[in-house]
DNA sequence: CTGAAAGCGCTAACAC
DNA sequence: GTGTTAGCGCTTTCAG
């Protein structure tokens, strides 16, 4: 029908003829049924997301990212939560893959060394961007923070703040734990500084960043400054930190990454490294509408955000 | 085909030739295509879900709550956020409307005088549940905590405390807001005591939260406790207080609402009033899930979660 | 510039 | 139990 045309404003149709289907259009209420739409144009306009935790902030806030820089572009976005676990990821993939999303952004949880969900989005020829969890096997479009990056800025402000025991409680392999890892290893090489082993100690939220962190508060010398990969590690640290008697920032100092939003309502307010989580989304999102219109396949492209530093209380000079 | 019965898993299928299929399709890597599949059954298996702020971590626990409790029955959530604005919402609501989703859940920005977005909903004949906020007007399913009682217990729990000025930041009008401002006047009231106006502030997050309270702080007789309509307010109001070098909660008691996810991170682990938002959203999707199975349109249900009280130390007797 | 013809991939209702 | 016949409400292609 011409209506359709009138309904996806295409140009040729006269101006009376427009407006009088236009007029009908108001009168009946009439709304297009994307479904329909979707159907016969091979076309969805929405595109979905995975991320392991919709409750951490950091995800919520790529998420709005994304929905935020992709609506206006007619698109919809379905939001998927994998709780961290790569076997609900992989079917949630296939879920999205059915509902045949025009284009994919997936924090994978998947473990880097079977990734085969990714082969059956490739094998549909569906775009798609990882953000966050790097893969560096695949020939994927990537945004996500600079993680080593990250970890040198965190750990040269506390070199600078005059620290020089500093402990790390380091988030999961590989990422972002690796990468956040080897830049603060790397700060520590560059001022000639080195810590025992024991000092670096794993988790992955504020819950086992508090148990952690009272291993650390048990080692012979005592850290002097406490590197969480996240925030909530970094409050979970301070948590067990002033809960053993100790100050903050002036025995021990603590910094966090992630510039969570309630960061500087903490007991001591927390010095963090922003990256730009907004932003993330946004570039992701960004890459990808470009990829679905594109004919051809476009080259794989990979995006680092610089990140900054947020110095609070919790890192202040004694 | 018969290929289709077997995908939905009907019974009337010889076993043989289901099994049949069943390997011609891991071998084909044959997925059902969704659209075609919602255009032919008149459903979707979608609903949509709208929220003002998906960073709120209590619209992003609705949010879980709704996915986890929905998602093994079949349906995939698009999750919009509103913004807080009822224009952007009107039109997300028909979005999902033409994209035909099976139900709808929504924590409305709208104002309660003006919601005829809730009549396209309901001309379209689709169900719908409110939650968060509530439409006294309209005949549809509510669920969401039970405000009055929320504000009786936060404001009777400092009165046991011996607190006597107590302060209240009111959260938005009607809702949540004149529901706590009610349940706390009517606590005072039960308990003899009054207070003047000056001591009610309106404020809506951790920033004007913060604000808010520097103007109680400049009050003459001095509020002994604060009651924040929900945490954000509450924990803005701890930073003001302690700024002014108060203390809590030997000076001043501060109680929230909500038991958000960092609550017990802040300053001073903050008290607070758990709402059991998991739960509203399961609650939702349950409701939701059964008025899309009735073939004849269900009464309405509301549901009011009672809410629990969460002691801390920012109500710590002296 | 307008509209007729064909079909997107599936399910519904019914016959075999 | 199996397979047939019709669409679901649109977009596409192409003839008027």
């Amino acid at each position: 029908m011409t209506v359709s045309k009138v309904v996806r404003n295409c140009a040729d149709v006269g101006a009376e003829t427009r407006s009088r289907v236009l007029a009908r259009i108001k009168e009946l209420n009439y709304q297009p049924n994307w479904v329909a739409r979707s159907l016969a144009a091979r076309r969805t306009f929405m595109i979905g997301v995975i991320v392991p935790d919709l409750m951490h902030s950091f995800f919520a806030e790529i998420a709005k990212g994304i929905s935020t820089s992709i609506r206006p572009l007619g698109y919809d976005v379905v939001i998927c939560n994998s709780e961290e676990d790569s076997a609900v990821e992989s079917s949630e993939i296939d879920r999205l893959l059915g509902r045949q999303v025009d284009g994919l952004i997936l924090a994978s949880a998947q473990p880097p060394s079977a990734t085969e969900a990714f082969d059956r989005i490739e094998a549909r020829g569906v775009p798609y961007v990882l953000i966050d969890r790097r893969f560096p096997d695949r020939a994927a479009s990537y945004v996500g923070a600079d993680d080593q990056a990250i970890g040198m800025l965190a750990t040269n402000h506390l070199i600078e703040r005059g620290c020089r025991r500093i402990a790390h409680i380091a988030g999961p392999e590989p990422n972002p734990g690796s990468g956040r890892l080897k830049g603060y290893r790397a700060a520590l090489a560059a001022a000639g500084l080195s810590v025992p082993e024991s000092y670096i100690v794993p988790a992955t939220d504020d819950a086992s960043g508090y148990e952690a962190t009272r291993r650390l508060l048990s080692l012979k010398p005592l850290p002097d400054a406490i590197f969480g990969y996240n925030d909530p590690t970094a409050a979970g640290a301070m948590k067990a930190i002033l809960e053993a008697g100790i100050r903050i920032p002036e025995e021990i100092k603590v910094i966090g990454a992630g510039n969570v939003h309630y960061s500087d309502l903490l007991r001591v307010p927390l010095s963090t490294v922003d990256q730009a989580s907004t932003r993330i989304g946004q570039q992701a999102a960004d890459i990808l509408v470009k990829a679905i219109g594109a004919k051809r396949k476009k080259p794989a492209s990979t995006l680092l955000i610089e990140p900054t530093l947020v110095a609070r209380e919790s890192t202040a000079a004694r």
